[in-house]
DNA sequence: TCTGGGGTCCTAGGACCC
DNA sequence: TCTGGGGTCCTAGGACCC
């Protein structure tokens, strides 16, 4: 979807290394989170002036009518309770007399590319890219608060968009720091403000931390970022894991890793998922959609120049179910078995069991899995 | 007849993020 | 009210091997 742009999750592996640059003589290394203000909604702005000020719904093709969820809302917009991932029908009818645009992946891509590069040109700043509207900036500097306000005036001058930076001492707090800085402003989150600032909070505001890790930390008796972050790393193995349990301590903590990695991202694996306005239950018409996204999922790893080595079909159910399933392909595959693989996939689906959306992911083996900064696909994968 | 321990691989499913 | 489309990584459990 977004082209050289890692979709970065936090998770053990990526944080795992705990460093604390200590800093030269110029200064104390820190860490910047550089988030745009509304971005999808403030790039559509740019380019219709006349909208500005009016509450704007991003989202699938603009067909209200249609099913598809909201990308991105405007303040206005969000001020009648419109957020990303809500349907799109249900956010018509808050906000009736909203402007509802499509989606245009190609005028977000054009000014995050634009964005990143007013970033890497600052001087010493390393640029870990997150996604289309953020990015980590590591920099050595006395005055961080100086240097972000010249991080947003620049993306400003150059792009006229807005931009917030949180400032941390790990890639973590400067993450959770943003929130605190919007709109259009800086906010400083380091060890000797975190638990202040953050220590009543719920678990749920933490980075990584969903509604299901915070649901299952509160029957251990853990409300707070306060909480986890005095709970025992230990003691959260049994309920999450040899890796999750002692990571969830660490980001109640704020601690982590503070390098900020530039090392350019390159893809996993790559997916295409599809969305029917009406259900699907004839066996001809599912098999008819695999085949379709099949070839298109295809066509984008074969691009890489690098072997498929497994595949995924997606299945949602209506009522809201996803189900998968999944087959390891050879090592030396060059797709030519992935479609005939798919399809007898598809052959599992219950017949007249009826098909909300259906996805496909192919799974490439990596060139080099001991990467820096990357995690080896794991199981072989 | 009853019964190891350790390791890897694979599948299915889940959780989270932008 | 009814839920996108692109990603990343973790875990449990069974199969299999030595």
């Amino acid at each position: 979807m977004i082209p050289g742009v890692n979709q970065a999750t936090p998770r053990p592996d990526a944080f795992s290394v705990v460093l604390r640059h200590t800093g030269g003589v110029s200064g104390i290394r820190w860490v910047l989170h550089v988030d745009l203000d509304q971005f999808i909604a403030a790039v559509e702005v740019l380019r219709r002036p006349e909208l500005a000020g009016r509450p704007i719904i991003i989202g699938g093709r603009g067909d209200p009518t249609e099913r598809a969820v909201v990308s991105t809302a405007s303040y206005e917009a969000r001020a009648f309770g419109v957020g990303s991932g809500m349907p799109l029908r249900i956010a018509a009818r808050k906000v009736p007399d909203a402007v509802i645009l499509p989606v245009d992946q190609d005028a977000y891509l054009a000014a995050s590319e634009t964005v990143m590069a007013t970033l890497r040109e600052r001087p010493g700043a390393t640029v870990q890219v997150l996604g289309w509207d953020e990015a980590f900036v590591g920099v050595e500097t006395e005055n961080p608060e100086a240097y972000a306000r010249q991080v947003h005036d620049a993306v400003l001058e150059r792009t006229g968009l807005h931009c917030s930076v949180g400032i941390g001492d790990t890639l973590v707090r400067a993450k959770v720091a943003t929130g605190f800085a919007k709109p259009a402003g800086v906010f400083r989150l380091t060890a000797d403000n975190w638990l202040d600032v953050m220590g009543s909070c719920p678990t749920r505001d933490l980075w990584g931390v969903g509604s299901k890790v915070s649901g299952r930390l509160a029957k251990l008796g853990i409300n707070t970022v306060a909480e986890l972050a005095a709970s025992d790393p230990v003691g959260l193995v049994p309920e999450f894991g040899p890796k999750m349990g002692p990571w969830y301590v660490e980001l109640g903590r704020g601690d982590g890793t503070s390098v900020v990695d530039d090392t350019p991202w390159v893809a996993r694996g790559h997916s295409r998922e599809t969305t029917f306005q009406r259900d699907l239950t004839d066996p001809a018409e599912v098999e008819a959609a695999v085949r379709n996204l099949t070839a298109q999922v295809l066509a984008d790893v074969l691009a890489e120049g690098r072997p498929v080595v497994g595949l995924t079909l997606k299945i949602r159910y209506s009522p809201f179910v996803t189900t998968t399933r999944a087959r390891k392909m050879p090592a030396t595959s060059d797709g030519s078995e992935v479609l005939a693989r798919a399809l007898d996939l598809a052959a599992e689906i219950e017949e007249g069991r009826p098909i909300r959306l259906l996805g496909l992911r192919a799974e490439m083996a990596m060139p080099d899995d001991s990467r820096k900064g990357h995690t080896p696909i794991r199981g072989g994968w």
